[in-house]
DNA sequence: GTCCTTGCAAATCATTTGCAGGCAC
DNA sequence: GTGCCTGCAAATGATTTGCAAGGAC
């Protein structure tokens, strides 16, 4: 069974007090605040316990590494190209109408899609 | 200015004869059978030249790695969870319509979005 | 006490950098 | 000959793995 350890309940904590998607390090460095000084390969492993559980989503923004957010209802991102703040976005019309066409018009059975914005924030424009 | 080299040609026409964004392993190993044996370091800034041209363009599903394809019109990918099969996706409803409404609801002023979609190949299903 | 968790060191993988030598023009 | 191109080795950064020790229940 699993077992509630501090790292497992202060990364925890972390997601859900930051809304934002975050990187290794960023977590690393949250759980250091928090005064946890994890290896990295355990902090690694957490993020797969709990991404293996649907508590937490992987997100990819092509920086060569995984940011990762508390699960939740389906939205997407824009990330500021310069500063890296990012933002939520909620497309009202879902992409998922395409499906059919997808089917259709490639043979592909389309399960999941990633979405993600790029752009200026307020203060880097 | 710019030189012709053997390792410009050849990846040049690797890319416009082939659809599929591609990774830095498939482009050395189809140099390979051109009778080409360039180091990886010469590949990588060859893509970079590239890129930097707009020749290409990147391409990032997630994998923890970069995919690059021949710069063309506007689209979206599918590709296959199981063997990673590629397949090129248009929608006809630009996503830029969102435009207004994300710079109104985020302050942002995006300027780019990716959208891959990930599923199953015909084969896989 | 059992077995999940953790730490540490080392390995793996993609990508980058510094520097010296090589080739296109 | 000049300046871009290339190769090689080593560095960097993210992520993974093996194994032995530690801690939750």
């Amino acid at each position: 069974m699993y077992k509630t350890t501090k790292v497992r309940s202060a990364m925890l904590e972390i997601f859900t007090r930051n809304p934002t998607p975050l990187t290794t390090r960023d977590i690393i460095l949250k759980l250091k605040q928090n005064h946890l000084n994890p290896n990295k390969t355990t902090v690694y492993r957490e993020i797969e316990f709990l991404n293996n559980l649907g508590l937490i989503t992987g997100v990819d923004f092509g920086e060569g590494k995984k940011r990762y957010e508390l699960t939740r209802k389906h939205h997407h991102h824009i990330i500021c190209i310069k500063c890296k703040t990012i933002k939520d976005i909620s497309l009202e019309k879902d992409l998922g109408l395409d499906s059919s066409k997808i089917i259709k018009t490639t043979g592909f059975k389309p399960i999941s899609h990633s979405l993600e914005f790029f752009g200026l924030c307020k203060n880097c424009q």
